[in-house]
DNA sequence: TAATATGTTCAGTATTGACTGAACATATTA
DNA sequence: TAATATGTTCAGTCAATACTGAACATATTA
C-alpha cells in the first residue's frame, strides 16, 4: 500500500504548479487548483473537493476558481440529476493562458509607439532605443499569432 | 514655452512604462528607470540623476538598478575621467527580457512531464490533459528560440 | 588630513493582495 | 416549514515585498 507515497508525489506536484503560477504572475492558489485539475480523478472536481484536497478556504476556491474562468483555463461543468457544480480544465486552456500573455507584448509595442512620438523632433540617434523597442515587440505581435495558427493545426491533425 | 507640458508627458509616459513592468511581475520603480532611459538626453543618467527625475531614493535605485542589470536590460558605463557610473539601455535588452520570460515556458513544459510520470499508470483518456499542455509548451519551447534567431537576422539586415 | 561627492547596504515602514472564515444566499429534501 | 447541502460575498488578517532613509563605504579634491 503506496498510497501514503503516491498522496505526497501528488501533493508535491501541486504545489510545483502553485509556485510556478506565481511565478507567471498569478494567485499560487489558482495554480493549486489547475494542479489537482491536472491529474485528479475523476478529472472534474466540485468545489468542496477542491476545498478539501488543497486545504483551502471556500471563498479562496470560489475567486479562483471564477478566475481560471475568466482566464479560459477550466470550465464550469453541471451534471444532469446533481446539483452539484464541478470544474474541470479546457482542452484550449494552454492556448488562452498564452494568448494572455501575449498581450503584454501589444502593450509594450504601444508604449514605444508612444514613447517615439514623445521623441518626434529629435534625432535618428536619439529614437534608436525606441525603434528597437518597438521593431522587436512588433515583430513577435505579429509572429507569434501566426506560430499559435500553426500549432492548432498541427494539434488538429494529431487527432485526427 | 510648452516646458511643462512637455514634462509632465515624460512623467505619464514613465509611468506607464513602470505600471507595465509591475503587470510584466517586476518591480514599478524598475519600469519607470527602463521608461525614463528610453526617452532621457543624453541616454545615459547617473543613479543621482534617476534619483532625482523619478523621486526615488538612492537606496530604490541602487538596487533596481543591479536587478535590471542582471536581467541584461541596462548596462553600467563609466566615462574616462569622470568619477560618477551611468546606466544606459543595452542593445539587447529587449530580446533578453523576452528569452528571461520564455524559462517559464521550458519550466510548464517540465511540470507536464511530471505530472505525465504521475500519471504513468493512467489510460490515455486520464493523460490526454497533461499530454496536451506538454505538446503545446513543447511545440512553443522548440519554436520561439528560433523565432529570436529570425528576430536577430532581420534586425542584423535592417542595420546594415 | 578634512571636506565633498557619490554610491551601497540594510533595518524598518508601508502597501498590496492573497487568503480565511463568518455571514449570507440559494437550492433541495423531508 | 425546517433542516441540510452547497456556493458566494466580503470584511478583516497576514505575509510578502517594494521602497525609504539613515548609516556606512569609497573615491576624489583641497
Amino acid at each position: 500500500m503506496r498510497n501514503r507515497q503516491r498522496e505526497s508525489e501528488q501533493q508535491q506536484f501541486i504545489e510545483a504548479v502553485g509556485l510556478s503560477f506565481e511565478q507567471a504572475g498569478l494567485p499560487r492558489m489558482a495554480g493549486r487548483i489547475l494542479g489537482w485539475l491536472l491529474i485528479c480523478d475523476p478529472p472534474h472536481q466540485s468545489p468542496g473537493e477542491l476545498a478539501e484536497v488543497l486545504q483551502a478556504s471556500k471563498g479562496s476556491i470560489s475567486s479562483m476558481t471564477r478566475l481560471l474562468e475568466q482566464l479560459g483555463v477550466i470550465e464550469r461543468l453541471s451534471l444532469p440529476g446533481e446539483r452539484r457544480d464541478y470544474f474541470r480544465i479546457r482542452s484550449e486552456s494552454w492556448a488562452a493562458l498564452f494568448k494572455r500573455r501575449m498581450e503584454l507584448v501589444s502593450n509594450f509595442r504601444q508604449l514605444a509607439d508612444r514613447g517615439l512620438e514623445l521623441l518626434s523632433e529629435h534625432t535618428p540617434e536619439q529614437r534608436q532605443r525606441l525603434d528597437e523597442m518597438r521593431n522587436m515587440y512588433a515583430f513577435f505581435e505579429y509572429e507569434v499569432p501566426r506560430l499559435l495558427e500553426r500549432w492548432e493545426q498541427e494539434r488538429r491533425s494529431q487527432s485526427e
